[in-house]
DNA sequence: CAAGTTGGCGCATTCGTATGCATTCAGGTG
DNA sequence: CACCTGAATGCATACGAATGCGCCAACTTG
């Protein structure tokens, strides 16, 4: 018996002047239209197009095939209605009021994020956000995204309650550069930032540096750069190096707060031949408040930063630094995310790092 | 009359086990759940909280007292399936295969247009784009977004004929620094890039530089770079000053290709004085190549740029260059971009620059 | 060969909101 | 006082895809 005949969806060029001047609107191709004229029906047009196995290969196929001659693509906002999901993920940039412009290192991040979210049939969302403003009604209750990607997240406390709010009300999330898990609802992404800054420092010290200076604000609240300092300290104290509690000088990560915090220690008066940052953007800024005052890098005083900013080696001298795995940060927290959206278990990331020694430490090509 | 007593929609408490693991699910609130407890139809609920003038005032402060108390968020999904609608703008960032990292300027960019897009009501979806695929589809068809920003596009070339059949599909869309427009459709946002390169390559000629090269590919497919050089020529040839062909050096953006331009400019052997860049990452490659050829920057030779990337201030020398307003960039392609899909004719904007004098081009303090 | 099994598909309903149209009621008019 | 007007609200439906359930035919099995 043949397939019935089948009536042709019979709505067409409405010439719907309601948005653009003067642009011709027929009515969009739906699935019922491809059921129509693949003689099946909407459901098996459905089923089909998100590979069920419910369907015959063979009918597959002849689906898929008169929906691509068509250009039909599946209406996104019905089917999420419908499944009652978004495929979408949020992208947080957590600003606070001090810090004006990104870290240039969250942009490669944000990229390999949005590659990998795409590869997987997510969309990417993409907020600046206040720290005053609520998350949780607006992308959980609202339905505007699956789960959340935090960057920048640097002072815990003044986070922290959010934190928890978000995960008590299930909203899946992932956050760089904190430890902080929730399992089955938030994990994290981190380098291996302890480990990285004791071998960084270690470095200096077997170039033989002896007079250390840190520069990067540490505090429960900074994470990062409190792992970083750590591992400075450890090498130091692993190596019987000394040094005092002024020769720590906060700053956030910034040009413009480096060059504050070089200005400050050399005020003191204090001898110092190697200086570690807690970033890049806030070696640059050293290096150019040394420069200023004379002192040449790292003829009179090594300079090393954390991050590897593309400008990093096209700085004269270079700036040895440390490389974090942007990509890969990017796709595992994406890949985490999804993860944890599924429903499955995740273990947290620390990825590991490359030291990229250059000439800023003095041991330079 | 009182309001006739209500009953509350009876749905409560589907342990829905369906996604989490022991994620509590009630069932979601709903519109008709506000109208329930507001003694009002669910229609009247919509229309009040869309601040419809259809509603009396007192009704629409009832409702929407009880609307926050209860936390209701509208459902952007339903919403956007019934208004056929999405709120959604995409920003599109146009990749080369060659250029693997994205121009840092771009993220103030995106910054501002995040920004605007939520103080708008718009979300903002993020995607790297590679040139072989087409967007129509995706973004109009599927309800992916309402319109879209183009940034990155420099090859114009090569994006001409999707162009077109973007605008023929009647996709609102807007282009950073390639003037190409379509009225009611697309528009652009540039800076007037070829008046302040003149006015740049004017300044370095008062300075006493006589020996002009520029770096930057120039190119029917590169517009902004193009007009930078037409700038420059122009204040070459109105002082009187020669210049040959082969101190034109082609680059992309990027600090690695500026650095090989300089190179290759050294290996020729000419007398230079004077370099005009046509992007800050190409200075900054220029001034790495010249540092490792023992030149310096200004005493033997001026270097300027075109971004003011942060970086440019903290550079020693710091870079002498043109800023460019990102912040209001990005707010112009969105609102350009909102104001298209209402169907307003926009006018481009070419934005004014501002021309930043540092120490690269020997006059700075 | 009858009875049970299963792969493949259709029917009907559902997701939550927006909106055209019908309805109601208060106030104004001739 | 009958009638009209308009403001405010309710009713019913549509948006387009996903999915539980039921049906049918083609098998398998004892």
């Amino acid at each position: 018996m043949p397939r019935p005949l089948c009536i042709l969806a019979g709505r067409w060029a409405q010439t719907g002047a309601t948005r653009g001047p003067s642009r011709m609107k027929t009515t969009k191709t739906t699935s019922l239209d491809i059921a129509a004229i693949a003689g099946v029906s909407q459901s098996t047009v459905s089923r089909a197009l998100r590979n069920s196995p419910e369907v015959s290969e063979e009918t597959r196929r002849h689906i898929q095939r008169i929906a691509e001659e068509m250009h039909y693509t599946v209406d996104r906002n019905a089917s999420r209605l419908r499944a009652q999901t978004t495929n979408t993920l949020a992208l947080l940039f957590c600003e606070d009021e001090v810090e004006s412009h990104i870290n240039p290192f969250f942009l490669s991040i944000l990229s390999s994020a949005a590659h990998t979210a795409a590869s997987r049939g997510y969309d990417l969302l993409v907020t600046f956000q206040q720290l005053s403003e609520n998350w949780v009604e607006d992308f959980q209750d609202a339905h505007r995204a699956d789960g959340l990607i935090l960057l920048g997240i640097r002072d815990r406390t003044s986070y922290d309650a959010q934190l928890i709010e978000l995960a008590e009300s299930g909203t899946p999330f992932v956050i760089w550069g904190l430890e902080h898990q929730v399992p089955g609802v938030s994990s994290y992404v981190t380098c291996r930032n302890q480990e990285s800054a004791k071998v960084l420092t270690t470095h200096l010290i077997d170039l033989g540096h002896r007079h250390f200076a840190f520069i990067g604000r540490t505090s429960t609240a900074n994470p990062e750069f409190t792992h970083r300092y750590q591992g400075y300290m450890e090498a130091l104290a692993h190596r019987r190096i000394h040094t005092d509690a002024d020769l720590h000088i906060p700053a956030n990560s910034s040009e413009a707060e480096g060059y504050e915090a070089v200005e400050s220690l050399l005020s003191t008066g204090r001898t110092v031949d190697a200086m570690v940052c807690a970033s890049d953007l806030i070696a640059i800024g050293a290096i150019a408040a040394l420069n200023d005052r004379g002192l040449a890098v790292p003829a009179d005083i090594a300079v090393v930063g954390y991050d590897d900013l593309p400008i990093a080696q096209y700085m004269r001298p270079a700036l040895t630094t440390v490389r974090q795995d942007t990509e890969l940060a990017g796709q595992r927290l994406v890949e985490q995310l999804i993860g944890l959206i599924a429903g499955h278990d995740v273990q947290p990331d620390e990825l590991p790092v490359n030291l990229m020694i250059r000439q800023s430490c003095g041991a330079g090509v």
